[in-house]
DNA sequence: TTGAAAATGAAAGTCGTTTTCATTTAGATT
DNA sequence: AATCTAAATGAAAACGACTTTCATTTTCAA
């Protein structure tokens, strides 16, 4: 990693090494916010930042994307060799991966039929979870209008 | 309209009228500043909220919605009957659409086999239109190179 | 006509993101 | 090992789109 990042120009430091390690062994789609508290669990001096910028510079060296799920909170997604789709929970915000090789290929043929040069693909199905569901199905027989 | 509003138990007034009027007579995706500059050309007085809460209260009555591409600002897309999907230019950020009907089929498919019920599925294509494509080109004949 | 509820405009508040700046550090070069 | 320069850091402030607050005005049903 050291090694892949000098090329490119960056410098390590224990910082550095500290928000990679902790991105990469993490669960997908952290938020700054969170993987700053991880890091700071290891590092109490480490700084916000620092963090965010770290998250920025592991987009720029293409091991991560940026994800917008409409919430108005970036989210840091590890860069995966099958592109997929989001499933996006409105309620609990739990977010579920699944492929969208087929999907992309018609779309890229979509682009094409527009002279369109596409860099990125976004497939996104909101809405609820099993669970969420469920559970809003139970607030909706009591009460629930407010305007 | 009106009446359309008042059954929903909302009243009518000479901003809401402008308002509504411009956005629907107007381009899509139109950004909440966009519609503001609009009807202050027919009215000074009006304000930025009341331009921001209208745009809101037409998506609550089901008459257009949200859209957030990723650059962190809301445009406001009318409904329509078929689904669309979006063409978004990351360079002039020009708005095209393209139906999408055959791959909502295919994603509402995924979400049941996931339990997931969807209310909403966002499909979009960022890359580069025809134009920004052939300067792009160019630029890069020259000198594009900042960290 | 009257009163309650809704709408308005200006201003302030919110909050995630990004930049600034003084200081420290990495690591290439003597 | 000492030196030097560009990169990196942390704290704080700035930014900017969005949202809320509040005093005032307006709508419209009764
Ligand atoms: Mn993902
Ligand atoms: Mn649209
Ligand atoms: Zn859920
Ligand atoms: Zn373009």
């Amino acid at each position: 990693m050291k090694e892949f990042l000098r090329t490119k120009g960056f410098k390590m430091t224990p910082q550095r090494e500290l928000i990679f390690r902790s991105f990469f062994e993490l669960e997908e789609h952290i938020t700054v916010d969170e993987l700053y508290d991880k890091v700071r669990i290891l590092d109490r001096s480490i700084g916000y930042s620092t963090v965010w910028r770290n998250l920025k510079l592991i987009c720029k060296v293409g091991l991560a994307e940026e994800v917008n799920l409409g919430d108005g909170i970036t989210r840091y997604d590890r860069v995966t060799k099958v592109p997929h789709g989001h499933l996006f929970c409105i309620s609990c915000k739990k977010l579920e991966e699944f492929p969208v090789e087929q999907l992309v290929g018609l779309l890229a043929q979509t682009a094409g039929d527009k002279s369109f040069t596409p860099e990125n693909f976004k497939i996104e199905i909101q809405g609820f979870c099993e669970k969420c569901q469920k559970e809003n199905a139970n607030d909706s027989k009591n009460g629930e209008d407010d305007v």
